[in-house]
Formats: C-alpha cells, sequence, structure tokens
DNA sequence: GCGTTTTTTTCAAACGTTTGCAAGCCTGAT
DNA sequence: ATCAGGCTTGCAAACGTTTGAAAAAAACGC
C-alpha cells in the first residue's frame, strides 16, 4: 500500500484498466460497461478515494478558492463578515483561503501575492488602514483576476465594492438620540484620515441640521485610536468643563463605553442624564446594555461573496464596479431608551 | 497577451528557449548564462511572474498548506486561536485553510473530506460538541496524514493534542476566591457531557477539600446552555432561597456575567458582599472588570501548527500522541478583587 | 582543423485528472 | 465471409513546474 492518498492511477492499476476509464467510471459517463462501473466505485469507496482538487484545479485552470485579505480576524465584526463569507462560498462549493494584513501595507501586499500564486479565482478585499498606495491591487485587476472590496471603501479604483450606509446608520442614531429628548449631543469622531469616520460625522451634523439644532464644534471630539480608556478620558474632561451634555454619538462601542463610565463615575445617570449610542453593535453591547448600529456584517460577507460569483460568471464587464450600500440599523437599548 | 496570469512557458516562448531554462535562470541554479538568466529575470518582472503554486504541490506531493477545522470562527477565543495559527504558519510560509463545522457532525466530516481533497499537509481540528463518532478521524490518521487537536480533548484516540488546563485553571479561580475570604462559593457548571465542564468542576473540588471547606450539592448548579439569561435567572432563584453565598466560580464568562446582573439587581455589591470569577477571559470581560480564567488562545495556536510541524518532519512515530497542557492564568479584576 | 573539456541548453518524465479521438470487440445483417 | 454499427475501452495531450540525463554549443589546447 502506498503512502498517501488514493488516486484514479491507483484503482487503474489494481483493476488491469486504464485511467480514463475509472475516471469516466467514477462520474456516470455513458459508454462504461455496468461491470467495469460497479468495480471502480466499489473500490474507490474501499480505499476512501477522493478526486486530487489541486490536480483538478490546475488542469481546469479553476481553484474554486476565493481568497480573502482582512485587517484582523479577531475584531468581532471581521470574524463576522468571515463567517458569511465562508457560507456563502461553501453554498457554492468554494473554499476559503484567509490573509490577516495586521492593518500593514506590507503585509497586505504580501498576502496578495500569496493568493494570486495560489491562483485563486477571486478576492475580497478590505484594505488596511495603512494602505494608500494601489499598485498591488491595480495589478490583481490588470491580470483579470476578479476583486471584491468589502468593508472599506477604496478611493481611486474602480472595483465592486460592498459597504454598509454610515452616513445613515450614523444620520438615525442622531436622530434617535434627538427623538429621546436630547438637545446637547456631543460627537465622538473617529480618526479624520479614515472614510468611514468622515462619514459618521456627517450623518450626525445632518440630522442636527434637520432638526434645526445647533452645531457645536466644542462637542465634537476626535478619538484618535478608539480606545475605551481615552474616550474616558476626553469624555470626563469634556465634563468637568461644565458643558452641557444630555447626549452622546460615539464612532464606535469602545469609544461609547468609554462615555458611559466617566458619565456614571461623574454621577449622571444613563440614560436619564444622558443618552449614549456607539457603533458596530460589538458583542459585548449587548451585554452591557448599550445602544448601537449593527452594520450587518454577516450578510455584508455574504454579498460580497455573491458579487464576486457575479464577476467570476460575467466575462463581459458589465456587472463591474457596482458599490453595494447595505443599510447599517441603529439596535435601540438600555444606554439610550428614555421612552418605553 | 494571454488572459491570466504569465508562466514560466510563455516567458520561454517569448524569448525562445525552454522551459527548463527559464526554471532554473529564476532560481539561481547554476549553469545559466547571465546573459539569459537578466533576459529571463527582466521579463519575470516586467509580467510580475509568480510561480503556479497549485502545479507547485502537484509536482512536490506538497501544498504547504494545512486544514483548520473549528466549531465557530465568531467565539471570540477560537478566532485569537486562529490568528496564533496563521501568525505561526506564516512564518513557516504555510498557507490556513478554516472549515467551520458549526458544531454539527455531518458538517465537520465533510470540512475534513475537503481539506483532504486538496490534500492539505496537515489537520488542525477542534472537534465538534456533536462528535462522538471517531471514524472520519480515524480515516485521516490511517492515510498518514499528521493531525493535532486543540482545545477540545479527544477521547478514544491518541493523537497530539493541545489542551489548557482546565483542572488547574478551576483550582486557581476557587483558590482565588478563597484567598479574598469567600465561605460559601457557587459553582455554575457547564454542561455535563463536556470533558472541559467536568475538569473545572474538579478543580473547583478540589480547591475547596484542599482548604477544608465543605462541599455543597446545592452549591453547584448546572447551566446548560450557558448563556447570560439561563444563569441570571438559575442564580437569581438560588439568591432568593436564602442561602448564604458570597463568591461564585463559573463555567464560563457569559455565566459569570449572568450572575453579576442578578447579584446586582438583587441590591449584592460586587466585590464586596459577592465576589465572581469567570472562564476564558473573553473580551468583554475586561471591559466591564470581571474577573477571569485567560486560556491564551493565540499560544495555544502556535503549539498546535507547531506540533503539527514536528509530525510533518518527522516520518517516525516518536513525537506522536503527545499531549502538550498549557497552563491557565487566573486574571483578577474588580469583580472578584477585595484585597487591595 | 580536430579532439577534449567545459559551459549552456534542451528533452522527457512526472505529479493526478479529464476528454476528444481512435481503436478494439462483438452482434447481426448482407 | 464481410461489413456496418453500437458498445466499451485506451491513447495521448494538456494544465505549470522541476530535474536528471543527454545533447548541443562554445572554448581551449595542440
Amino acid at each position: 500500500m502506498r503512502s498517501g492518498q488514493v488516486t484514479i492511477k491507483d484503482i487503474a492499476k489494481e483493476l488491469n484498466i486504464s485511467c480514463s476509464t475509472v475516471s469516466r467510471a467514477l462520474k456516470d459517463f455513458p459508454g462504461i460497461s455496468p461491470t467495469t462501473k460497479k468495480s471502480v466505485v466499489d473500490l474507490a469507496n474501499k480505499y476512501n478515494y477522493r478526486p486530487n482538487a489541486i490536480a483538478l484545479s490546475l488542469r481546469n485552470q479553476k481553484t474554486n478558492t476565493i481568497g480573502v485579505v482582512i485587517p484582523e480576524t479577531v475584531h468581532f465584526f471581521f470574524s463576522t463578515v468571515i463567517s458569511g463569507i465562508e457560507d456563502e462560498a461553501m453554498s457554492e462549493g468554494y473554499n476559503v483561503m484567509i490573509c490577516q494584513s495586521r492593518e500593514s501595507y506590507e503585509r497586505e501586499a504580501d498576502c496578495i501575492d500569496t493568493l494570486m500564486g495560489a491562483r485563486v479565482d477571486g478576492l475580497l478585499v478590505s484594505i488596511s488602514r495603512e494602505t494608500s498606495d494601489l499598485a498591488h491591487l491595480q495589478k490583481v485587476v490588470s491580470e483579470g483576476k476578479p476583486l471584491v472590496f468589502f468593508d472599506r471603501l477604496v478611493e481611486g479604483m474602480n472595483a465592486t465594492s460592498v459597504v454598509v450606509d454610515d452616513y445613515q446608520g450614523a444620520y438615525d442614531a442622531t436622530k434617535h438620540l434627538i427623538d429621546q429628548g436630547c438637545k446637547h449631543i456631543v460627537h465622538l469622531e473617529g480618526p479624520d484620515n479614515l472614510i468611514i469616520s468622515r462619514k459618521r460625522k456627517e450623518g450626525y451634523i445632518s440630522a442636527l441640521e434637520d432638526h434645526e439644532m445647533p452645531i457645536d464644534e466644542g462637542l465634537i471630539i476626535e478619538c484618535r485610536d478608539g480606545s475605551e480608556a481615552e474616550a474616558a478620558k476626553l469624555f470626563q474632561h469634556l465634563l468637568e468643563s461644565g458643558a452641557a451634555i444630555d447626549g452622546v454619538f460615539a464612532n464606535n462601542d469602545m469609544a461609547a463605553l468609554g462615555a458611559l463610565q466617566a458619565s456614571k463615575s461623574s454621577g449622571l445617570k444613563v440614560p436619564e442624564d444622558i443618552a449614549i449610542i456607539g457603533f458596530s453593535n460589538w458583542q459585548f453591547s449587548s451585554l452591557i446594555d448599550l445602544s448601537s448600529v449593527e452594520q450587518h456584517g454577516y450578510e455584508m460577507g455574504r454579498e460580497a461573496v455573491r458579487l464576486m460569483f457575479q464577476e467570476i460568471a460575467n466575462e463581459d464587464e458589465s456587472a463591474k464596479s457596482q458599490i453595494r450600500i447595505l443599510d447599517a440599523e441603529i439596535v435601540p437599548r438600555g444606554s439610550s431608551s428614555r421612552i418605553a
């Protein structure tokens, strides 16, 4: 018995027939005698034969694998997206190969190189924070490989993308606070170089304008690293300055948590004195009853794969470069709900 | 220009030389004239040549890919393990292919089939909750494919495994509560059919015994689905029964959170009236200042890959079937720390 | 100019699979 | 007998790469 897994050759040799016959017998091709077919199938089962996907890929020039480049898998949101990607891909008989860029440009380029070397049938990419040079991505499309971006929109390249509507989510979140009676709403803003941060800020401002509320630049605070501690410190500072505040819309749930902690330690009641809502609906948010905005990561993953399949199927350029914008959905919880 | 990526053949044709020459030129083989080498390398760069990993795999009978079968990627712990797996694998030039069993036996078998078909060089498996029949795994080892289990130990198969020391972690957690002065410690137990639940319960009991404290079966409560709501309800019930309780060691952080909420809503102060510690050190635990036990998932992932490489390298059976037990480490936080 | 060595290049096979085409065999009609 | 026609099977090439062995080309000594 040979060491590795059984191949068509092994079966052919043992039955003294040709590989062609075995191959055809295994896939119900017409023109194979029932006797032969049975003996082949029996032996294949006995030896637990599995077609060698590598050989198939080489022959068919198709790996049935899609590559995913993502900043981090440990982030709850991204792992949710991956889940959606896997489910949708698996249901179509595709495998998924994941690489983490760790928010590094260099690693991202490496990942793409590796996946291109593995001859994946398409690439799903959420670019790293560092990435501004797009040469490595241009190469991908110039070689005719389907490419779909998700979550993070890439400016300066017209490729198919799936993103969540940050503007609308932010607008709704802010409007929700207004509906709860908030008059002085702080925005804990994300890093200015990210598109999502800007979109969310715009949504916040538009909501205020639409409700004829003043925009107070002093109530917009940038949280650069987006950590809980940073937000808590900055927000505490703001409270101590004596500003009248009764609502917070944070760029992410971590920052919202920071605001929550600062509020409580300042003796303010949530949501009575101050209503708080975050963004992203992290797992912990439901646990601590923090209102947030759901980004539907799972659905985003599935949609990205669906668009990918469209690109793989359509040789023509017709379906290219569309941008799918998914709705963000506010999830009101205890931290912001004053009205029963 | 042909559609797909450039191959050695393309380069050979364009330069009117043979594939062999191109291949050797690209990898600094001796016996290639400098002129030829230069022209080949230049053209390869120009066309952005990348060796076809599929073809290489077929030829070398080695895919440089390891397969991972895991119940869920969205669990924080598992995604941490994956992170470790990826880092260690990548550093050795390996790719990782991940399949989720979704805690289903059938899907698990499917995953393994797929990965075997993809001819991964080795398999890393954390079995599903449903799995009791081990035939699909036996097949893997009988075909000589390296197999390493992680996190969930498999009884009845002697394969290499990496697990965390649940017993010791539970012992330390319980001892920690005792050290904080707790006299009546509840254990919120996990489902009895899981080995980890039993180990943790044993650790809890041993710690009590070693400190000459009575084992009160009434203080051991089974939380079957391990949700926060379930734990809160059961614990609330226990409190209302008037039992004297001043400490809780929960099988996982979700249950611990349930106990925390029930305690607070009953007007008990944490940690003064009741000290609480969970298990797994989920991401939210640090955020809500819940004490827990860290399982070092990242390290577990790396270690699993290291053992895998050992198995791939060692043809002999010498290094087989070892069990690596990683230390669990208690992370004391506000929910249990009475002593400053 | 010819034999000999050295340098450079090519050939061919292999990895596992599929598939168009050709070939073998058998049956029955002429 | 011969041949058409239908079943069944085999051959060979292809996918992209590597590599031992052989061949070709160049360089050298005389």
